[in-house]
DNA sequence: AATAAATTCAACCGCGCTGTG
DNA sequence: CCACAGCGCGGTTGAATTTAT
């Protein structure tokens, strides 16, 4: 919990061309509430969206009666008072396919919750924080890179994830893989074919496991990084190659990560709409909102 | 029982991106 | 092309809680 505090936000703030621009009210918060949210609060802004929807964040506050600024309360609502919202432990799981996302994502916390359901960006990166990070760390394992902490030593170095981003400084999943396009609705793997099932499995109709697997295995973390994700790997490059070809003229190198291959068949995605995923437009892929009763 | 240290996680902050006029 | 508004993301903070001494 932040400790509230009288107006500290800057009102102005650098654009990218390095200007400067004057902040709106949302963001100068004079006498804006900060804090723990109250119950009250959670049910006037609770109500309010069920009633007029999300967005428009910045004039939220004021038409909820809200003394709060607009981020807040969308932070709120994101993070807590989302229906979908799962709240409570992390299954071993969850925790096994955050772990696999993350090989391939790095820090894009709100990729790797996209596809978890009922999980949130901000929840996965504190449980990132406070467990897996530890947890690899005792193992061995840098958990930035995924790769053994002592290169010198343990089997770990015959497993380097053979999925894993090859430049693990550059958390650019375009970058990692420009060359090939990836679109959903056009991909000629059936969507029944492919489906990732909670718990963590990410499964093709042919038997052949693609690496987020039975998640039940109990087999250490080096052992989930090898077999599973030579395969995992080759069905990201099938998927991409044969998508890349399809493709061709596409004009941007943009590729739909999470949806193409994680987000089949899960009840947690609508159908997907644009798949097309810009390492700059994360909303490419961001599950819908959750469906609030009109 | 009291205190200190460690851990957890909700909330905040700053930055960068996109859309619009 | 530029300025601005709005939004979303990742990193960080610090109060609350738990565990250890």
């Amino acid at each position: 919990m932040r400790k509230p505090a009288s107006s500290s936000a800057k009102a102005m703030k650098k654009t990218t061309a390095g200007t400067t621009t004057t902040k709106t009210p949302c963001c100068v918060k004079i006498g804006l509430k900060r804090g723990p949210w109250t119950a009250e609060e959670d049910e006037l802004l609770s109500n309010y969206i069920h009633r007029e929807g999300e967005g428009r964040w910045r004039t939220l506050p004021k038409r909820a009666g809200l003394l709060r600024c607009g981020k807040s309360c969308r932070l709120r609502w994101m993070n807590y008072l989302r229906p979908c919202v799962k709240r409570g432990q992390i299954a071993p799981d969850e925790e096994d396919l955050i772990l696999r996302l993350h090989r391939l994502l790095g820090n894009r916390w709100s990729l790797i919750a996209g596809r978890i359901p009922g999980r949130t960006d901000n929840e996965i990166k504190n449980y990132w924080n406070t467990h897996l990070s530890k947890k690899l760390i005792s193992q061995g394992i840098d958990p930035r890179t995924h790769k053994p902490l002592n290169p010198s030593s343990s089997k770990l170095n015959n497993c380097i994830p053979s999925c894993s981003n090859p430049n693990p400084e550059n958390n650019n999943v375009g970058d990692y893989f420009q060359n090939g396009y990836v679109h959903v609705q056009s991909a000629s793997i059936d969507h029944h074919h492919l489906q990732y099932q909670l718990p963590g499995t990410l499964a093709v109709n042919n038997g052949c496991s693609a690496g987020l697997l039975n998640n039940n295995q109990e087999e250490d973390y080096d052992m989930n990084c090898c077999n599973g994700d030579d395969v995992f790997s080759s069905f990201l490059n099938s998927l991409i190659n044969e998508e890349a070809h399809q493709n061709e003229q596409m004009a941007d190198p943009l590729v739909s990560i999470s949806s193409s291959f994680f987000g089949f068949g899960t009840s947690w995605e609508s159908p997907l709409v644009s798949s097309t995923f810009s390492q700059n437009d994360p909303k490419g892929v961001e599950p819908p909102a959750c469906t609030l009763p009109q």
